[in-house]
DNA sequence: AATGAATGAGGATTCATTCAT
DNA sequence: GATGAATGAATCCTCATTCAT
């Protein structure tokens, strides 16, 4: 998740996302960093040049690892319905295999301790991009109702943080089967065939 | 929003949810919410036991809100897609009219700091029981899929917080009419008529 | 023991003295007072000037009640082995069955917490008087050395001091017969017949 | 008195010791004591958890102290009632040259702000060990009544206490006559000599 | 680079005391 | 007389950050 830094930084960036996941940002403070990774304190205002520093990287590193987990099963001359549906499957994934990285970026996505400087080079390297000219195409092939990419992107991706809430609370299992058929409301909410009936 | 509180505590409740969505909650200190609140330090301790106590009133007091915001609009006697509507409706206006509650709710739902105690006690009067029920009805009317009422509303639920997100920072503007099309999207995604063609 | 005072400020003193002897000083709290006593903090104030007052007050007030304790059972008729002997077990049957006054006299007496005119008041009505009247006597009738009285009473309190002190810890029991013989001990440690041999 | 702490804890337990003979521990405060000592209050919880932990600190210091204080002067050739001389005079001349430890001792003994595992630390490095075994051999070798050696080293340190006491508050002048006199009296108090004639 | 001792402002909370009722 | 709500300075302790080594 972090190939691109030292092993210093990546200790210490690893740590914190332990850290601030099990114990909320308040309890996670820079001297229990420092036991927990096994730097000192010093050390790290060496590579890091505050507390915010390391979230907001932590941040860049997280958004940057789940991009290309999404788009690294993508291939361009599948069908839409099939890029879609691998595409939120590596993001359902995301959420199921490295929970701690995808519940981060839910919690600090809209936090003000994230620098605007630090999403705008997030989202650059994110899956939300792609997963929009997705959309994109689905509605030039005339496969999706006319809406903007980014509101149905956001509605689907909300209803994934949901119910993988749910699944983490235990209040419903997240089972292949559940899964297929969340995919497919999905699907069917913006699809072109069918209406609301008035 | 907190009609059954004395001045005292409506003081503090008010100024704490403030605070907390303008400054997130470690930067929100029982000296600040004194100053802000007009209470001093001593009489909020004698109002509430500790600042955890604070919240969790401010959590079931919303919650509370919420529900009732949420259920006075609905009328047993009204189409099941009425009711629907209208309790979604009802919903995204919370979203939209009383934000910092809303946005409350969602940080704080899922977070340890919020004791199970005063989960369960806001599960009573919030609305997620209504809403379960009416997508319960509309099973039961061959309406919609056999999916989890609470998975589908949770899906739902995640969709209008990320669309409500990107509505506060300003990425989508959340008309009537969009809201109308999310609204009929999320009908579309569950309603039995219409299939993923595979 | 605080029969010259009225309902109100008897409640006060006796609470006190039960919570400072089980909790130490500083947990005693004004608040805690107030509620164990059935008091308001108020009305507290209305009969006692401060904090301090009332723990003078208690000096005062237990001093006395020692004072009288211990003389009511003095007979000048006596000889003075037997007045002697009723003084000193009044005094030990003082910390057996007031423990918390003997207690607390023994915490205070030489703390700047109770103010010199307090003792000075107290000196007048405590039991010291007499005893060293007593041994006055002793040595006036040649049956003790010549030592200053104040000094042989202070050595001889301290060790029942420290004899209630071991037995409040189960350190020690302290049946009729050791105190017997702890008596025996003073009266052998200043009696004149006999000297250490050098 | 601290040679084994470093400068810093050393600085700490110096200062705590003053202020708390001073002040009592009430006015004790961690700021005050950060002021007094030149430390931190960051730093002093660098070197002890809590204040506790500094008052624990303090008191096996100086229990072992004066443990070392009291028995550096022993010599086992010595006569039992040469040993008994010498260590009470040990014991007295640290009321007079180290009254703040001593009282620090006198107070805290019984106080239930020192742990259980302090006091049995202290135990075995204090003087109430030794002490005992001299009472023990004095019995033994028929000097003695048999009274528990525990028993009457309480009762004459008891004494003791309270001579320092009076000598403190300047009721009584503690000249190298007075000890010998003092000494001579808790030996006649418990010599087999002397009765008490009934 | 690396350590961890040192700093001191700021955290939540308590408490003696006052005052409006 | 009596109440207890209200005050805010002071409590112990934590923490991001710096700095000497």
């Amino acid at each position: 998740m972090f190939e691109r830094y030292n092993k210093v930084q990546r200790a210490v960036l690893e740590t914190t996302l332990h850290l601030i996941i099990d114990k909320e940002l308040q309890a996670t403070s820079m001297s229990l960093i420092a036991k927990e990774s096994g730097v000192s304190t010093g050390n790290i205002y060496h590579y890091f040049s505050s507390k915010e520093d390391i979230i907001n990287e932590l941040y860049k590193a997280i958004v940057l690892f789940n991009g290309e987990f999404v788009t690294k099963n993508l291939n361009a001359a599948d069908s839409v319905q099939e890029q879609f549906r691998r595409a939120w499957r590596s993001v359902i994934e995301l959420g199921k295999n490295h929970p701690k990285g995808f519940r981060f970026i839910e919690q600090y996505s809209f936090s003000p301790y994230i620098y605007e400087q630090s999403k705008l080079e997030a989202y650059k390297g994110g899956w939300c991009g792609p997963m929009e000219k997705i959309y994109r195409q689905a509605i030039d092939q005339g496969l999706f109702v006319e809406l903007e990419p980014h509101m149905m992107v956001q509605m689907h991706y909300g209803s994934i943080v949901y119910l993988l809430k749910s699944h983490q609370q235990n209040m419903l299992e997240l089972t292949a089967d559940v899964e297929e058929q969340a995919l497919r409301s999905f699907w069917n909410a913006v699809s072109k065939e069918k209406g609301w009936n008035e």
